[in-house]
DNA sequence: ACTTTTTGATCAATTGGTGTGAAAAAGTGT
DNA sequence: ACACTTTTTCACACCAATTGATCAAAAAGT
């Protein structure tokens, strides 16, 4: 599942999953999904059920004195929100508003939402386009020197 | 596949594929193909699908914190575009608008493709003459350094 | 117990994507 | 150079997806 596609945001919080994506989604055959901070940009990762797992318990293996750690498990796991997905109709995703200010995504009509192969990311159109030519954003979190436990690891 | 050719691109973002790539490409009985972003100039870049899954893969796997190695994923996995080519009919690939607006082929009539062996490379024609002459383009991403993960793969 | 708000479902209009047929252009052989 | 075949391109028509609106059911609050 890959791509960058513009879905509309209802005024409830909610975005639908572009069709050409739901039969993946069926075929995984999981209905719970995780949606949390990403720790370093303006942005939600949409994870499944099974891919959440791996990532979470890795997480929480994880030397909790580093100061760094205590803050990605913060980021991460405190902020995660399980939710499952209608398979029947337009497969919608609500997204709490605390994910969405976090995101910059309040009050938009249209989101982005990025196919990254096994997870989504959630992005303020804006934010996304300014990343994709070059620009930095001013809430990135880049010069922190990371432990080896997260070096080795992909979110 | 190799060699250049000028190819009409229709008013619905469509281009077929030339006749004597075509037996080619059922050969390859691989009816997938992904089109995505090149990461270093305004060109797109057509896989097989075993291919793609090979790169995709390796990207994937790569430590998640990095932002260089974010924004590479970012650039091939969140634009890729995944498609089926009918044998049967005109072999056409349609090319989203996002990658159109990179590529700077929107509404252009006529596009350059460019077999590179087991993949193609789609150009605006002029970008790609203005290359062949030795001039540069404003657009070209090269002074980013790469880390090892990423300078080892070959896309 | 009633009112208000929130959530989920359905429908129709618009937009966007796909396929087909015919005309034009290019290529081939006599 | 001419006729014929193949390939390319244009145009139209059909099908599917997205989205906004409307309405009913459920939940929350008074």
């Amino acid at each position: 599942m890959f791509g960058f596609n513009t879905v509309s945001f209802d005024a409830k919080g909610r975005l639908s999953i572009p069709a050409r994506y739901r039969a993946d989604f069926k075929s995984q055959n999981q209905s719970k999904i995780v949606i949390t901070k990403d720790p370093q940009y303006p942005s939600l990762k949409v994870y499944f059920g099974l891919e959440w797992e791996r990532i979470s318990t890795k997480l929480q293996s994880l030397q909790g004195l580093d100061p760094i750690v205590r803050n990605i498990q913060w980021t991460i796991l405190g902020n995660a929100h399980e939710t499952c997905i209608d398979f029947g109709g337009r497969m919608l995703i609500r997204i709490p508003s605390e994910l969405q200010k976090y995101a910059e995504i309040e009050n938009k009509k249209q989101i982005a939402l990025v196919g990254m192969g096994e997870k989504f990311e959630v992005w303020n159109i804006d934010s996304w386009e300014m990343r994709q030519t070059g620009g930095s954003l001013s809430t990135e979190i880049l010069d922190v020197v990371l432990p080896e436990s997260i070096k080795s690891m992909s979110f």
